[in-house]
RNA sequence: GGGGCCGUGGCGGAACGGGUAGACGCGGGGGACUUAAAAUCCCCUUCCCCGCCAGGGGAGUCCCGGUUCGAGUCCGGGCGGCCCCACCA
């Protein structure tokens, strides 16, 4: 036997590396006919070094993975990079180098990271989102979507520089309408962008949650917020020609309008406005357009609104209330366009009070007190109540009026109950370099035409101009812009947007599949295999965008007969923060940094992946702590003497097992116990640190123990051979090594990480003595050893003999006995 | 303002569906080994009180109340922290 008694991670850990990658151990779909496990870690966007947040990633997804493997699946654990995107483009406005260039040279220095780490990626599946041969499938899907009427242009509003021609943040206009660069004046200006129809979707994605139950829940609550269903109704107010529908969820409330309010950017307010008001009305607009947004619609943004000089009649009480434009009501919400009811809601109130507009209260609680006077109404009543100077709905419930009221619109033609969304469709185009260019050409005479699916991919022009402005950079690329119309064969204009990168992350799951093919985003009978991917572990920042967005697509996807299944995924985990050793988010500003690379090199990676593991369930923020990973580097050191000093062990018996007594019976139960709590650690829960905690625990009692019989040795082999095993998920490097020591010169094919998962024996695990908690009226008062099988009558006995439970239970009367079995017994005594 | 999560030793954290609170690790203390130190191995470590020891008593999971034989765990009300959304009509 030739082992080093010195734990020398360095050379144990490349040496590993290399046996897994030669034996191809971690491809999936070599064990066909076991059952599939797809896991996977959301992907790196490759930005310079690895840091903490990835280590902690790949390592809880890792574990999961080796465990599932050593379970008998066959397991599908891809790597990639989300490449394109904007932090490249940004690097390169300071240094000049070209996006590609970077970000490949990060993807090289990732990948080494990633590897140094011996995370069990198959690596033969790596994708990287700007390589062509990915994003020409985000034109696919593109162009899949415009037929199925699920991308389409729109037209949202935008700060446009007239000498510079381009685009301007809101940042970027000084002196409420000049060109921070130029100086020239600045309009508002309705520029086209690029959509996908995500609301189609709305209700299916809200429905879908349900079946979401392994999700976390603060992620599904946190989607089902955005998608934001509520339910109300949309009613017309007549004002002049065409009417104004506003939408609201407390029709209840209606006889309590007192006027009408519309966002500036409404389509009606041009034709609304009186002429002696129509100037005012047109600065406000103006003024408001070039406001940053959340400036303007933020909620601690003052209310400001202008009287439009119109009146809308309220189809109710027949009244007519005076028309407002306010920075408060959202264009984008609703119909654009509120009753304001300042009694029971209390931003109108806000307003009402700043404007001097009437308050009137139509709705009481429920009970007891009324409301005061409307002028001296403190805040709004917002809450449900009794309907009160309603017409014929008064003295309804609010919930009661809400129904009648709404059919009554709805026999009469002004209105009809009705769902909005808080959800709004994604805007995926972006003025930006690094991204998949949108394969649309613009002609004269055909307008946008979609480029045909034979012409891809619109390749990404090598000429990178990075403007950082708002102006498209490829739009400086004639070479990229010069094209032929496909439908009419005249010179055109090729679409100088690029994607949004959430586009390029809401399929790449798919695409690991078959990253290679390349007649089709990804082979469906493969997808047949392996999706709905298993367990996804990421970041819970994700909650919204991108996992929303990647639900929204499986389904575009299953509506293509791509995949079998609408949700992408059974399972996410979501995993908390690295801090620093100071508990604060790690930060150059701080100087509390720590990144794996020098760790690695320091104390190996299995020493940091136990400490990402050890510290607490993967869901908690962890702080990084010097100490508790010299403490895990120590366990492993320790783990190590142990195999060394117990080489006289390796080759007991396995037939010696039976004979162990005393101790080493005991031994054998930690060893079954230890395999149990592990295994429930790696299952359901996913509690790897009570599953290591478990681990040292078993390592300690191989410390406290001498063999001498064959049949002592024969038990610590056993723990021995299960310690190994169970390390395998955790520290891989480490137990392959200490494995193949007491099993003797390594097997060629033979790889732990590749043997059965250990079983424990249930007649070990379950202990024949058990300690039993004796309670005096619901205080601990003593124990008692009893056998595990022990009756109340037996326990009684046991407990009644002791000293100091008499001294508890002498001279009061014995009222009642509470039993538990294997584990308290409780007198209860008055 | 709305929604969600969470408050346990000096610290990170354990505690299966209410059943011996503090597993395991860090830090700290003591001992063994050593000429010495480091490393290692063993033991102790929630707080307070009584006791020479053995041992015993009390308090204790943010605070107040409730349910229960029994509450870290369940219920009600506070306080504090973190996260997400945020003028969504």
């Amino acid at each position: 036997m030739s082992m080093d008694e010195r734990y020398d991670p360095r050379s144990i850990e490349a040496r590993w590396q290399a046996r897994w990658e030669e034996a191809g151990a971690f491809r999936a779909g070599r064990r066909a006919p076991a059952p599939r496990r797809y896991v996977l870690e959301m992907f790196p966007y490759p930005s310079g070094a690895m840091h903490m947040g990835h280590a902690r990633v790949y390592t809880i997804g890792d574990a999961i993975a080796r465990h599932a493997r050593m379970r008998g699946f066959d397991v599908f654990h891809p790597i990639g990079f989300d490449a394109l995107g904007l932090p490249a483009e940004n690097a390169a406005l300071k240094d000049g180098r070209h996006p590609a260039e970077r970000t490949r040279e990060n993807i090289a220095t990732f990948r080494t990271a990633l590897k140094s780490m011996g995370y069990s990626f198959d690596w033969e599946r790596e994708i990287a989102t700007c390589d062509p041969e990915y994003y020409r499938w985000n034109q696919w899907f593109f162009l899949k979507m415009l037929e199925r009427g699920l991308v389409y242009r729109r037209t949202g509003l935008a700060n446009w520089c007239t000498s510079c021609l381009t685009v301007i943040a809101n940042e970027q206009v000084v002196d409420d309408d000049r060109c921070e660069r130029c100086g020239s004046a600045v309009v508002v200006k309705e520029i086209p962008e690029w959509a996908f129809r995500i609301t189609a979707y709305a209700e299916d994605l809200l429905a879908g949650l349900a079946e979401l139950g392994e999700w976390p829940e603060r992620v599904t609550t946190m989607q089902r917020n955005w998608i934001g269903r509520s339910e109300g109704a949309e009613v017309d107010f007549a004002a002049g020609g065409e009417p104004i529908r506003v939408f609201t969820t407390r029709l209840d409330t209606i006889f309590g309008c007192t006027f009408v309010v519309l966002a500036p950017e409404h389509p009606a307010v041009a034709r609304l406005a009186t002429p002696e008001r129509r100037a005012e009305v047109r600065a406000f607009v103006e003024r408001m357009a070039r406001t940053d947004a959340l400036a303007r619609t933020g909620e601690g943004a003052p209310k400001e609104g202008v009287f439009t000089g119109a009146r809308a009649r309220n189809p109710y009480t027949g009244e007519e209330v005076p028309v407002w434009i306010a920075n408060f009501v959202l264009a984008g919400y609703g119909t654009g366009a509120v009753m304001s009811v300042p009694a029971h809601d209390q931003r109108d109130l806000e307003f009402a009070r700043q404007y001097g507009l009437p308050v009137r209260v139509v709705i009481q609680p429920p009970a007891g007190e009324r409301l005061p006077a409307a002028e001296a109404l403190p805040r709004a009543f917002t809450e449900d109540g009794v309907a009160e100077d309603c017409g014929a709905w008064s003295g309804l419930p609010s919930s009661e009026a809400r129904r009648r009221m709404a059919a009554f619109a709805r026999e009469r033609g002004f209105g009809a109950p009705a769902v909005r969304w808080h959800l709004r469709d994604w805007g995926f185009s972006r003025q930006r370099y690094w991204g998949t260019p949108i394969p649309i050409v613009h002609c004269d005479e055909h307008g946008p035409v979609p480029v045909p699916e034979s012409d891809l991919p619109v390749l990404l022009p090598p000429q990178a101009i990075i403007t950082g402005t708002g102006e498209p950079p490829l739009a400086k690329v004639p070479e990229f812009v010069r094209a032929a119309c496909p439908r009419c064969g005249r010179p055109a204009r090729r679409e100088t947007e690029t994607m949004d990168t959430f586009v390029d992350s809401s399929w790449y799951h798919a695409r690991y599949l078959s990253p290679r093919d390349d007649r089709r985003p990804f082979d469906p009978e493969e997808a047949r295999r392996w999706l709905p991917i298993d367990v996804y572990v990421g970041g819970p920042e994700h909650a919204v965008m991108h996992l929303l967005y990647f639900r929204f697509w499986h389904r575009v996807m299953h509506e293509l007969g791509l995949t079998h299944e609408k949700e992408p995924c059974r399972r996410l985990v979501t995993q908390g923060i690295v801090n620093g050793p100071d508990g604060r988010k790690m930060s150059k500003r701080w100087g509390n940094v720590v990144e794996p690379g020098p760790m690695v090199a320091r104390f190996g990676a299995d020493t940091v992946r136990l400490f990402m593991l050890f510290a607490a369930p993967p869901e908690k923020d962890i702080d990084w702590s010097d100490e508790q990973v010299e403490g895990l580097h120590r366990f492993l050191q320790r783990v190590w003497r142990i195999f060394h000093a117990r080489q006289d062990c390796f080759g007991a018996p396995p037939a010696a097992l039976a004979g162990a007594g005393g101790p080493f019976l005991e031994l054998r139960r930690r060893t079954h116990r230890t395999i149990q709590r592990v295994t429930q650690g790696l299952e359901g829960d996913l509690k790897f640190n009570t599953g290591i905690a478990a681990l040292m625990e078993l390592v300690n009692d191989l410390h406290r123990l001498e063999p001498a019989a064959a049949a002592d040795r024969a038990a610590v082999r056993e723990a021995l051979l299960a310690a190994a095993a169970l390390l395998a998920p955790f520290a891989p490097h480490a137990a392959e090594e200490l494995w193949h020591e007491v099993l003797g010169p390594p097997v060629r094919d033979r790889l732990l990480c590749e043997e059965p998962w250990p079983s424990f024996d249930p007649v070990l695990v379950a202990s024949d003595v058990v300690t039993i908690a004796v309670q005096v009226n619901g205080k601990l008062r003593g124990e008692v050893q009893a056998p595990a099988s022990a009756g109340e009558a037996e326990v009684r006995e046991l407990a009644q003999g002791q000293g100091r439970v008499q001294a508890h239970l002498a001279g009061k009367a014995l009222r009642k006995v509470v039993f538990v079995p294997r584990r308290l017994i409780n007198f209860v005594v008055g």
